[in-house]
DNA sequence: CAATCAACCTGGGTGC
DNA sequence: TGCACCCAGGTTGATT
């Protein structure tokens, strides 16, 4: 569930509580934590920003150091007024001016937080593929990223490297709305398709930032909130469902190891839609 | 380099 | 109620 709209809600929930303020106090609930305090210290350094990219948050710092930190499947970054109630998931605590905490929270402790210096960021960044809702994300750039890839077109949307921030939900979701089978072959978009993909992953993605997210069981955003996005899922978890567009039945299939929803009529395998697509844009 | 898959952890749900 | 087993939103390192 943290996929970017969950992040991206997180992110500006601490933009608006906690720049520009001072942190006081640092606590590490967690050993696998331990060795950010020797790599540098955060008590006294001001959050001068607060930054997403793809699913990754960070807080930037006064001295250029990063703070940054991944949720994973099941972490939550909550801020709480100072003594708020306890919580047998902490692994992070960070005291900043006026009376707040900073908690990361993670059942699973699969979740990541690390320390990076300014030039370390910056490498950080570019190992990342574009930002899906940036200006500069485009279809013939989105039919770029993907030309030559021979892998499931839902796998390529997974990863990272290619286009950054999208998630398991978010990839069904999107895939449902360009009308395009998960397991079509990434490198073999038609011009139109790829705009439909691309249309589809912005709309899906900027629905469900809309709704502050989708909340499954373990997301919560920095308020500690469930997202409503969940209701308005085309796809995902509705198997045996009907498609809302044709009324045909939404399928579960296993696409490199994750689950997949889709409808198989409206998103068909063969590809006469881009036969249409391209009839109906030829001149 | 590209693609695949097990591994990392823990809790919740299901079926017996 | 107890227990074995399966499943889960992500990333990465090993392997092919």
């Amino acid at each position: 569930m943290p996929e970017l709209p969950e992040v991206e809600t997180v992110a500006r929930y601490l933009r608006e509580m906690v720049i520009g303020k001072r942190v006081v106090g640092v606590e590490i609930l967690d050993e696998r934590f331990a060795e950010l305090e020797e790599r540098h210290e955060l008590v006294g350094r001001r959050v001068e920003q607060v930054g997403r990219r793809g699913k990754y948050l960070s807080l930037v710092l006064d001295d250029g150091w990063v703070l940054q930190i991944h949720l994973m499947m099941a972490g939550r970054l909550l801020v709480r007024p100072e003594g708020w109630e306890e919580d047998r998931f902490l692994r992070l605590l960070m005291r900043v001016e006026d009376g707040l905490e900073l908690r990361f929270c993670d059942m699973r402790r699969f979740g990541r937080v690390g320390l990076m210096d300014a030039a370390e960021y910056r490498a950080f960044g570019r190992r990342l593929g574009p930002e899906p809702l940036s200006g500069g994300f485009t279809a013939v750039r989105l039919r770029q990223v993907m030309k030559g890839r021979k892998t499931a077109l839902k796998s390529a949307l997974l990863n990272q490297k290619l286009i950054a921030g999208i998630g398991n939900i978010y990839a069904d979701e999107a895939l449902w709305r360009g009308r395009l089978h998960p397991l079509r072959t990434a490198g073999g978009l038609s011009a139109g398709e790829a705009q439909r993909l691309h249309r589809g992953i912005r709309k899906a993605l900027r629905e469900g930032l809309a709704a502050g997210g989708t909340t499954f069981s373990q997301y919560r955003n920095a308020e500690g909130g469930a997202g409503e996005y969940q209701r308005e899922l085309r796809v995902f978890q509705r198997t045996g469902e009907k498609c809302f567009r044709c009324r045909g039945v939404i399928e579960r299939i296993v696409v490199g190891g994750r689950s997949t929803h889709f409808c198989p009529r409206c998103q068909p395998e063969s590809d006469e839609s881009a036969r249409s697509d391209r009839s109906g844009r030829s001149r």
